[in-house]
DNA sequence: ACGGCCTATTGACTCCGGGCCAATAGCCGT
DNA sequence: ACGGCTATTGGCCCGGAGTCAATAGGCCGT
């Protein structure tokens, strides 16, 4: 009965070893929840001793850093070459380019932003508003208003906010399919432009 | 040194006891994360022994739940009693009193909205759906939409990825402070009414 | 081919937190 | 005062996380 293949112990590169435990563990984290999830599991899976996963990570908590961390990274096409046209057009496309990638990764996606929590880590909130940073300058390139100045930061709050609209609408979408996809269209790409063009100049400034 | 008051074991009504506890839990649960907080910390602070806490709650996951079940409730007083005006009044009004009670419980309302996680847990969804349930009726209401039938559940989905956006909106108010409240007050109360009156109908029916 | 070395990998130990149970001791009625 | 009901406790076991010396995989020079 042949199926003693790979019990014995096979050595590999550093660097290797880690991609593979730390793919391991981002499937793990993202089908269970963190305290669930524990560091045998994610050994047994990757066909390796405990021990070395707190060798290659240090702790459990930095594991799962660094798997948001990995999660939550935006690909950049999203918003790459945008037509010159006009604003509208521009966060439409990329509304739809979004839509394109969160349909396509799906699982992954979900666990991404499912897994953001384990309560009030600090940690966890520098690497998500990292993340949200990011994805605004994003959008303001999109809408065309990366250059503005006056009442800056509010109208990059504002667009943080929008984001996790953006969130929980897609949730609604792909979990509960409450929405569909031409309605998020619809509704992100309006509320973008309405928080841009019409709320944010109604701020008043002090 | 008379530091030994209350050492010995105080014996009182299990509904007191379990309030009590209860209530160390919540500040215990804000003030740090779930499994950084252990049952020995509540029950050194409750000044009883950690099997109490057991005995009460069952188990720590139940103690957290009941914990979120707490904070989640949203006081009625935010829709209650709206003038029979413009749909943009009341909900001008609502938003104002949603501003009134964030800002008077803020510590606390941080740490509710800080601890809507632990991962993917399906009691906590659960709790969290319920509550946004609720606050989605209310929003309706207030916004006199609660009759509508034709896409309801479009509508009500909306509102709900839109208090998400308060969520957040509000935390860049509170912990950030780069809106201010007169900020959010015209940001929430617009979208809100941009979302029913004008996104809303702009779906496609399918 | 083969011995030796570097280091990836491991097993075992300790500590800590959660769940559970029988024993203990407040408090109330009589 | 005392007996009983039950709130409360200490102690037990289990499983998971962090740590370290010991082990062995595989590459290199000869």
């Amino acid at each position: 009965m042949g199926v003693e293949r790979q019990d014995r112990r096979r050595r590999m590169e550093p660097d290797a070893r880690r991609a593979e435990i730390l793919g391991v563990a981002r499937r793990q984290f993202g089908a269970r929840s963190y305290s669930t999830v524990s560091l045998s599991d994610i050994a047994a899976e990757a066909g390796v001793a405990r021990a070395l996963v707190s060798h290659y990570f240090g702790s459990k908590r930095q594991l799962y850093l660094e798997v948001v961390r990995q999660m939550m990274v935006v690909p950049a096409s999203v918003s790459e070459r945008l037509p010159p046209t006009t604003a509208e057009e521009r966060v439409s496309i990329c509304v739809d380019r979004w839509l394109e990638v969160v349909e396509r990764n799906r699982e992954m996606w979900l666990s991404a932003i499912g897994l953001e929590a384990l309560g009030n880590d600090p940690e966890i909130d520098r690497i998500m508003l990292e993340a949200d940073e990011i994805a605004t300058d994003r959008v303001l390139e999109a809408a065309m208003m990366a250059d503005i100045t006056e009442g800056r930061e509010k109208l990059r709050a504002m667009i943080r906010a929008h984001s996790s609209m953006l969130k929980a609408a897609s949730r609604e979408w792909l979990v509960r399919g409450t929405l569909g996809r031409s309605d998020l269209h619809v509704m992100l790409t309006r509320t973008v432009l309405h928080l841009v063009h019409t709320v944010f100049p109604a701020l008043r400034d002090d």
